[in-house]
Parts: C-alpha cells; structure tokens; sequence
DNA sequence: ATAAAAAATGTAATCGATTACATTTTTACT
DNA sequence: AGTAAAAATGTAATCGATTACATTTTTTAT
C-alpha cells in the first residue's frame, strides 16, 4: 500500500514525452499534437494518474481553495447559503473550507493567516460584523485578493457583495399589514450593530412614515434574530398600555418566538395580532400558526456569491471591479396575518 | 504588492542559521540550543514569516485537510454537527472541507479522488448510504486513511463511528407513551434503506414486543424524515378504521408535518393524539405544541467525531483500531403528549 | 526548393519546506 | 586531558508539477 505515487515522470516514461509536454496535456491540451495528446491521454487512463494538488499549488501560488465564513455555524439559517456555495464551486475545482466566526478570537487574524499561508485564494463571507479597524487591516492585506459578502455585507467598503433587497423586505410587510387594515405596527429588531437589522428597521420607519403612521419609540423594540429574543419582545408588548394590533420581524425566529410567547399570555395570532416574519425558514410553512414572512432565496444568495468568487479567482487580471447584486425578496402571505379586530 | 514571499531561507539568513534550523524550529523546537530557537523566533516575529502549506504538504506528503461529506447541506439538521466538528478541529492545523453528497453524481469517486489528490488526509461522513459495493470500494483505497462516521454509518463495515443511542431513543418514546396509558401506538418510519431508520424501527416494534402491544401491520407508516413525509403519513392515519393514540416518529420534522396536518383535519395534538419526536431540533421547544421528543446531542456527536481524527491522524502508527462510541440520548417530555383521552 | 514563421516538444530551473545524512560542538566520564 | 557519546547544526536531495527558454519539426510563402 505504500509504493510510490504514479507522478508526472512516470505518465512522460509511458508515453514516450517529456514531463512538461504531460503538463501541457493536463493543463493547454491544445498545445499539443493529436498524437501526443492521445498518447498521454491513455497513459493517464491506464495508470489511473492524478495531478498532486499540492505540488501544483505549490508551484503555481494558489491554494486552489476558499473560505466561507459563516457567522454561526449552528444555525440552520447558513445551511441554506453554504449549499448553494457548494453547489456553486461543484464542477470547479476549488475546495470549499468552512470557518465558523465563533470558534475564533480574532477573525480577522485567522483569515489573514489561511490567505498568507497560502491555504485560500478568497473569501465569501456570511459574516458582516467587522470593525472599521479590521476591514482596514484585511483590505491592506486582501488587495487583489477577491473577496465577497453574502447575506451580511460591511457598510461603508468596497467589497463585492451579494444580498437579499432587505429594504424592500421591510417595506413589503408594512404595506401588507396597512392593506388588512392596521395602523399600529410594531417592528422587532435584530441586534444594533448588524446591518441586516440596521436596513431592516429603516425600510420599516421609512414605510411607515410614507403610509403616515404615528410613530413612537414604541415602534421598534431592539433583540437579536433570536427565538428568546422573540420571547422577551412579546412580553415588553404585552406590557405596553395600547398594545399594536400588528408586529413585523426582523428574522422569522423572532417571528415564531412571539407568537408562542403571546399565546401563552391568551392572546391569539392573528385573531388578536397578525405577526410577520423574515427570511422563510423550513419552518415558516409548517409553523402553527403557518407564517407570513418575506422570503429571501438562500440558495440563491449562496450560489450567486460563489459564481461571482470562481469569475474573479478565473480573471487573471486584478480585479478592482466590484460585484453587487441585490436578489428580490418575495412576500409570502399566510394564515399568521389577518385584518384587526376593530375591522372585523 | 508582488513582492516575493518570505521563506525559510529568509529567515535563515536573518537569522544566522541554516533553513533545517528555522524547520527545526517550526515543528521541532526541543531539538535546538535556546540560542538559535530564540534567534529564528525572532526573525519570524520580526517578519511576519508563515509556513507554505503547498510546499510543507508536498514535502511531508498529507494534504491537512479533512472531508466531510454530508448527506445534504441545505437540511439545518446537519449544522449543529458541523458546528460540533468545526470545533473539534479548531486549534489544530488542519482545514475543515466540505462536500454535499447531493451534488455529486459519484460520491465514492469523489472521495478517492480527494485522496487521491492529496487534498485530504482523512473523511468525516455524516452520509451513512453507502452500497455494499462503494464500501468495499473505498475501503479498497482508503485502508490505512482515518474514516469516522458520524450520525449515520455503515452496516456491517468496521470503520469508525460516533452515533447515538438510537435504540434506547424509541425504546423512552414508547416507554413514555406506554406510562401515559397508551396502548395503541404506531411509529413513522424514515426511508428503508437508512440505518437510522431500521435501528429506530427496531427499537420500536422490540420494546413494543416487550410491553406486550400487540403488533400490526398498521403500527409503522413508511415514509422519509421530510415534513412531508409527516403529512402523508398524518393522512394516512386520518384513514385508518382505529386510529392510533399515540405516534412516534423518526425526526421531529416528520412529527411536526403529523402535527400540523392532524390539526387541518381537526384532531388535536396531545389531546387526540401524542405525539412523540425525535432529534430535537431547534424548533421543537418552540412549535405549538412544544414537541415531547428524543434529544440527541448533534454538537458532541461532531465534535466528538472530530476528536477521534485528530487522533488517529496523529497516530504515527497505521491505525487498524476502530473506534466506537454511542452518545447518550435523553427523552425531553413536553407538551405534545398527554393521556389518552379513554383514561381521562 | 528554401527561408521565415509558426507549431510542437524538450530541458532544466523553480515553487518552499522537510529530512537523511554528514559534520561540528558540547557534555560526560575516566 | 583525552575520548566516546550525545546534542546541535549544516548540506543538499527531495516532494511533484509548471513554465521560461531552447530546440526541433512542420507549415507557409515565394
């Protein structure tokens, strides 16, 4: 089990070439002579030969692998994302590696390493939640280094991204609740520094303000994407003296949180409040009750970042070009929205 | 910003040493005088100097990378044993790759071919659907290569594997079930060819056996782990001349599609029927009716996965020791199972 | 038929680290 | 002090592919 590889030299030997015409075969077949090729061909089929990553890495500078950083690993909302990446590198043959921002102290530190030591050729990241300080020190070190945002992206840079019309998700669930006819909405928020909460929330006042909705600071209530955060929110609601007779989410977790929060405390969805969510989890559809919720195609975010990171590792200039692509989103109406009572 | 890279030689030269003493250095300080280890160290700091994955790869012949292949990314249900196995190798030097069964006509070649091209030193599979001939296949090519499963594994094969206590996991649900009074029970199976699912089933119709139920063939409904798969079999049940008073499931998921779809056809879960899940999922704590299921610890079950590479990839020694380990599972009682109505 | 251009192929250096083997330095012991 | 053993260090081959440059072969044009 242990003799030697078949290698480059063996593969010229058998079909009477040199190495570098055996490389030619593998890499510029049409530098090649139809016999010279042929030949090489069926030694490479006879042997069962295959290239060695490593030493072709080696000598050709690049780790023929990227980084996905993903925020959280144990949430299945990236599950979704990191298939249609997958899906997107099938084919080619860049390695995928994961890294999840959890398990490391200093992110930044970790990619600057996996790039210098020559383990990846780009980023996608799900991660947005770099400090100014840090998006200096990687873009210093990542110049002419593709990288992209999916999903999340940094405010204020130019990386490439790729993500879901969010503003157009917040204004979407506004409108469908002023249609069924409510006038008190309430929005429950992601945590301050994410973007996604941040777009969120101004789609939802900017909307609200367009359809001249009263606003109070008991309009939004800050959490995270969380199930608990949902929780905790449906009991701040609760206590409030006029209670909204609507509630919008940042993430459909939030979503499902309040709802089960509510009904614990008597009050129905949506005979008593209508809720809608973000996003469109598996669950969304199954959820009792089923939820509206504005669907971002995760998949499709996934698949888009990855096609964009093969076109740029494929571009043999720098690319000082960037990519942004913003994906429609899609209200999905349910059963856990419904006109006020007061209309009924 | 082409500049060369620094290497070794480099640092010899800054150093004062020649390049076997900065590798020496690198991955075997214990054998340098103090002088020379704090010089090269030095001139590392002072140069910001990392080691060459391709070229150490090449050289010592192993890729630092594993694969792990999972059945299918875009179910959530696989995430939080990635997240599991992320942690198991960080802290280490090797990279975590990720493939999708799904996305691969050939899985088997796939695999050898990763090997193969010294893209890995090693495979997690969480994909336990491999055919008698694949298995004798990769294990033709893989001997003397580390392969755990982790999850699901492979019949009568002796890989390595981490899985969970399956068995004990339907003999608690129907246990519970049979203390609450039930005494007609019939179980929802996922696909024939899993061995989740035979185990599961096993497990199930023993203990029944063994609590003297009597057995039909209307006690177990096939279908797959989907949602889906719990609507169908929901309808199903909805048919039978003497509907069962309790259900148990192969997957939380299946136990939410009964759940719901019971519910279309007005029948009450725990009050018409329990139901008991399995897995434990996210959402079960949070579905309404929060979901009596089997917890299993997919976290531990990839980390643990994760350990025991490392482990034999740090063994020098061809490792033909097969390790073996059944994680704990624990019965989580909660709302979707109550007496049945006759005892009330 | 012949020179020039184009195409095909070969030779050998190279990518950057590791390590077998050789050599030098230090330590231990009589 | 002298010598053997142990420790530290150095030299140079090696891993396996790519590619700049050199050389040979074929094609094209006159």
């Amino acid at each position: 089990m242990n003799k030697r590889n078949t290698t480059i030299q063996d593969i010229a030997k058998a079909a009477g070439v040199s190495t570098a015409t055996v490389s030619r075969a593998l890499s510029n077949p049409e530098l090649l002579s139809q016999t010279k090729l042929l030949a090489v061909k069926e030694a490479i089929k006879y042997t069962g030969y295959r290239v060695n990553r490593n030493a072709r890495n080696l000598r050709k500078q690049k780790a023929a692998a990227v980084l996905v950083l993903v925020p959280n690993l144990g949430n299945p909302f990236f599950s979704k994302i990191l298939s249609g990446i997958n899906k997107g590198f099938s084919g080619t043959d860049y390695s995928v590696l994961i890294a999840d921002s959890e398990s490391f102290d200093d992110k930044t530190q970790r990619i600057q390493n996996a790039f210098q030591d020559g383990q990846i050729d780009g980023l996608i990241s799900l991660d947005g939640a770099f400090s100014e300080n840090e998006v200096v020190e990687i873009s210093y070190d990542l110049i002419n280094k593709p990288v992209v945002f999916a999903c999340e992206w940094v405010e204020n840079t130019d990386f490439s991204s790729i993500r879901s019309d969010n503003d157009s998700g917040a204004r979407l669930a506004v409108q469908h609740l002023y249609n069924l006819g409510h006038r008190k909405i309430t929005h429950i928020s992601g945590p301050d520094s994410n973007i996604l909460t941040k777009v969120r929330q101004a789609g939802f006042l900017s909307e609200c303000k367009k359809l001249k909705l009263g606003l109070t600071n008991e309009n939004i209530i800050k959490g995270d994407f969380s199930i608990q955060a949902g929780y905790a929110a449906a009991s701040q609601i609760l206590s409030f003296s006029e209670k909204p007779t609507a509630i919008t989410c940042a993430s459909d977790e939030i979503a499902i949180g309040v709802i089960s929060q509510l009904r614990k405390a008597g009050i129905s969805v949506p005979n008593d409040i209508s809720v809608v969510g973000f996003d469109d989890i598996e669950i969304s559809n199954t959820y009792i009750p089923t939820l509206t919720t504005v669907r971002q195609d995760r998949f499709e975010l996934g698949l888009s970042a990855a096609q964009s990171m093969v076109e740029s590792l494929n571009n043999e200039k720098p690319q000082l070009s960037i990519y942004n692509k913003v994906i429609d989103v899609e209200l999905v109406v349910r059963e856990s929205t419904a006109p006020p009572l007061s209309t009924k």
